[in-house]
DNA sequence: TCTAAAGCCTTACGTTACGTAAGGGTCAAG
DNA sequence: CTTGACCCTTACGTAACGTAAGGCTTTAGA
């Protein structure tokens, strides 16, 4: 037999309230009641919560599921499918703005000022598109982001400081291997390379390869991070990108 | 010279009539006014209001979001930290209803019944956890899946019997090559398990050699599905398993 | 068998975060 | 100097519940 209102509540991690809700308004009636006038929730009552939770977590008014999930010409798998199609979606928004975020860590480590118009752009309209393929490496590491966020908690201005002072060392470092004339692919430069990695996965967040590699090719891509770096020595943007690219192969050949 | 109202609103993609509510409130009143009343949006509050955007689309309420940003003891970093550990959260919870649509999907294709329980499992309790590692692989492919999505878009009854015979079909053979006692890095069961892999593709959608991992990874370590393959042969389960194993290293070794 | 806690009912007003006019100034361009 | 685009405040409307209030029902236990 069926399950009482509370019973359903539970199940689903709604307020009775909420159930209440939805037969007045004739999204979800219980497929019966009792002689005493309880809700009874049968297993097709069930699905339907089910599919009515999905959309509306994915943020649809009511109304719009209630023509969603009562489309005749939108059978079980149809709607697995639009799901799975939407969950995509609303996954490529928030990995573009984790973008967004990891891009303005950078700015603010170099100095960058973002105007606002740059800051509101991932909000101003919706272009998955673009962030797409760059986004699609760097969610991979949300699961180890929250461990490295735990190290690095609890600092304030002094630490801002000494964050700063290490930035320039490791550029300097870089540049000192450049300006000697090595190559990128150097033990030097590697090392050096290998020290931004570090440095950014110490005081921001665990920077893996790959995204190491995403985060230097922005280097030589965005014209602000470029001259930002040029400005300290012609073409070191370019150097440390290559750097990065050569550490990187290496850490993944010799395991 | 600021930012107009409508500029800002603009800028953010956000109505005129939201910025005039959030300044009723004292959630973001502009820097200041113009001689005839005109609010005037200096970069500073263009700040603020990303951050209110922000933690908005994460689900906060404006009560609580203006709390978090008028907190002194948090400053731009402090924030973007937040908002990248709050964002992590979220990308993991709708990786795990992916991962509960494939799940279903899936069992679907088998003929088994999930109760109500279980198909709401995931609205329930908010357990990031258990998703976790499985999830991660998957979400690399939300990319390629929209154009799987496409090519699979508009098939009904006499389909979804098309479907099952193929089900069967790939199924026997691979029993077929377990039992002549072949290894599961056969050639014939390597074989077999790609079509395995291509029917998922051709159906559903796009099972990448990791994702198809995941998936008969899930045929062995869930008792109704290891019970459902092990019915039509004893073993199959993992059978599939191994050689799916077996079939994605050599695609990956042979490129 | 009685009773108290737990669960359910309906009715109804409250709340959040805006949407949607209405009625009326402001400003740059033609 | 007027017209269209933009701005103002005031105020009522709405969606999706939250939160009682007052009153039956059911069930575990004395």
């Amino acid at each position: 037999m069926g399950y009482s209102v509370g019973q359903v509540a539970d199940l689903a991690g709604v307020t009775i309230r909420t159930l209440h809700h939805y037969d007045e308004v004739g999204l979800l009636s219980p497929g019966g009641r009792s002689a005493a006038g309880y809700r009874i929730y049968e297993e097709s009552d069930l699905e339907r919560l089910q599919r009515i939770l999905f959309y509306r977590e994915l943020g649809f008014t009511l109304e719009e599921i209630s023509t969603i999930v009562d489309d005749p010409r939108t059978d079980a798998l149809g709607h697995l499918r639009r799901q799975r199609g939407l969950l995509a979606e609303r996954i490529k928004r928030l990995g573009a703005m984790v973008e967004a975020i990891d891009y303005e860590m950078e700015a603010r480590t170099m100095d960058i000022r973002l105007t606002p118009e740059e800051r509101l752009e991932v909000f101003g309209e919706f272009r998955p598109e673009d962030y797409a393929e760059e986004a699609e490496q760097r969610w991979g590491e949300t699961e180890s982001y929250k461990e490295s966020r735990r190290r690095v908690a609890t600092y304030k201005k002094e630490d801002w400081q000494r964050l700063k002072a290490e930035e320039e060392e490791v550029r300097a470092r870089l540049a000192a291997a450049m300006e000697e004339g090595l190559a990128p692919e150097s033990e030097e430069a590697m090392a050096a390379a290998e020290a931004h990695r570090q440095h950014i996965s110490r005081w921001f967040y665990d920077c893996t390869y790959e995204i190491h590699l995403g985060l230097t090719d922005m280097y030589v891509g965005d014209e602000r991070f470029r001259s930002n770096y040029d400005a300290t020595a012609p073409g070191l943007a370019r150097f440390i990108r290559e750097a990065a690219h050569a550490n990187a192969s290496q850490a993944g050949t010799d395991r």
